[in-house]
DNA sequence: ATTTGCCTGTTAATAGAATAACAAGGCAAT
DNA sequence: ATTGCCTTGTTATTCTATTAACAGGCAAAT
């Protein structure tokens, strides 16, 4: 199947189909109508149709889509075949929950490897993720073949572990910190904050 | 002042403005240029421009934006005059990281209060933080004047809980659950997942 | 057998956001 | 004073995303 590149807005929503689809098979339910995804999803069932197109998948008329074909296909558009291996730099509160949260999750993405300076977590074992002392960045994540990073470090570090990350050949970042990151080629980079979004609701709030 | 609504993205983009700026006035910058707030934070100055032009604020011409005067206007736009007090719900390891962040941040946004059903957490102070049972949800938001919650429990129990805000008088909900609320009447909803991001990240750096 | 109703798939229209383009102002050097 | 160079403010364009519109098809009801 020949497939450009998707809209990012459509990835996000693939992803969270997934999810949603996951739950409904565990019903028990084989097949599920478009404005049922909507309605679960909180969205618009054309959208719901509109990106099942884009990724070239077709429905029975009255029956609606087959759940566990799509979460198949779905699966080879946004997954790896071997899976993705992930890291997360700073043990801190917001690392320990990112943990917990992958932690027996049935995804492709699985956090391999954790690391901090402070002795207090090095060479801890938490939620079976080993955490290593920053010293062996680089070499981890060569012998582990980890391919996308977690930083939630203090925001004064986000900055040169970013060149530290690309240069071991990290190929995307997730960044927590609130100091923005500048793009680095051949790396892909998402950010969060916190503060922002809150502000943003306060606004919308206050309106 | 004047002001439409403005856009989504320009409201996030204030935030970080603002808190950029604020760095710099802490450097002893008085002035800055378009161009220096985009590399500060990666955007172009074109951008930066626009939105400065959407508050109805002005630079002078050779000297750039006035710092302080941005900061006190984008304050007057964001903020509330008495400020935006907020709940924690779920004093887990995400719940006590916000906590954490937020605290000693000098924003007007304040987290006053959080709560939980477990026995452990309640009646104790995390950061200045107290701690209540979820029972007197109502009875202290009311009491408080909060205005915002965000929530950070079980995925079970956010939608439930979502009405209980909303019944309290909550303007707006953050919710870091990964299960999506439906939009409530009268409530901003703001959502965030770590699971959508990373599987995001891990698509594009497939491709 | 025909009608009705309800889904899908796709194209067309609209809205929202980012980028490009450029006029205008003023400082600095000459 | 004139020229050249930056920088702002704003309008126009392009790009991206969402929503609307509708043709096509099948199943069930009449
Ligand atoms: N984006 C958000 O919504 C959000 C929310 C909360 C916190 N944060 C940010 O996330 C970051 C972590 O927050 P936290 O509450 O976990 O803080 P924390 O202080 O609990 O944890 C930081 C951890 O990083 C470790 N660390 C320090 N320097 C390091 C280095 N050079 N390399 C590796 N590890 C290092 C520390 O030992 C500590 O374990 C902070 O930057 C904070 O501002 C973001
Ligand atoms: N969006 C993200 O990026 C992200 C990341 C990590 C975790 N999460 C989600 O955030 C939530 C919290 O994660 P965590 O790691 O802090 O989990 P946690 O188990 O450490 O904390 C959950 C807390 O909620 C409390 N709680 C349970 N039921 C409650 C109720 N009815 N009312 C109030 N409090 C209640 C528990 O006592 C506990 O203290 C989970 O839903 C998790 O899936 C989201």
């Amino acid at each position: 199947m020949i497939m450009n590149r998707l809209p990012d807005k459509t990835v996000e929503r693939l992803s969270q189909y997934r999810r949603t689809l996951n739950n409904q098979l565990a019903k028990g339910k084989t097949h599920i109508f478009s404005h049922e995804i909507a309605n679960l999803l909180h969205i618009t069932p054309v959208q719901v149709r509109r990106d099942i197109m884009l990724i070239g998948y077709s429905g029975t008329l009255r029956k609606g889509y087959d759940i566990k074909e799509m979460i198949e296909l779905i699966g080879t558009i946004i997954d790896t075949d071997q899976g993705v291996k992930i890291a997360v730099i700073g043990m801190g509160n917001l690392g320990k929950a990112f943990i917990h949260y992958m932690y027996e999750k049935q995804t492709k993405l699985k956090i391999v490897a954790a690391f901090d300076i402070n002795p207090d977590k090095i060479d801890k074992t938490y939620e079976d993720v080993y955490c290593y002392h920053l010293d062996r960045l680089e070499e981890i994540i060569k012998e582990l073949g980890i391919g996308i990073a977690i930083i939630a470090t203090p925001p004064e570090v986000a900055s040169p572990l970013a060149d530290r990350l690309k240069e071991a050949g990290i190929r995307g970042i997730l960044n927590y910190t609130p100091r923005p990151l500048s793009p680095r080629e051949g790396v892909y980079l998402e950010e969060h904050d916190m503060i922002t979004s809150l502000e943003k609701v306060a606004y919308f709030v206050k309106a």
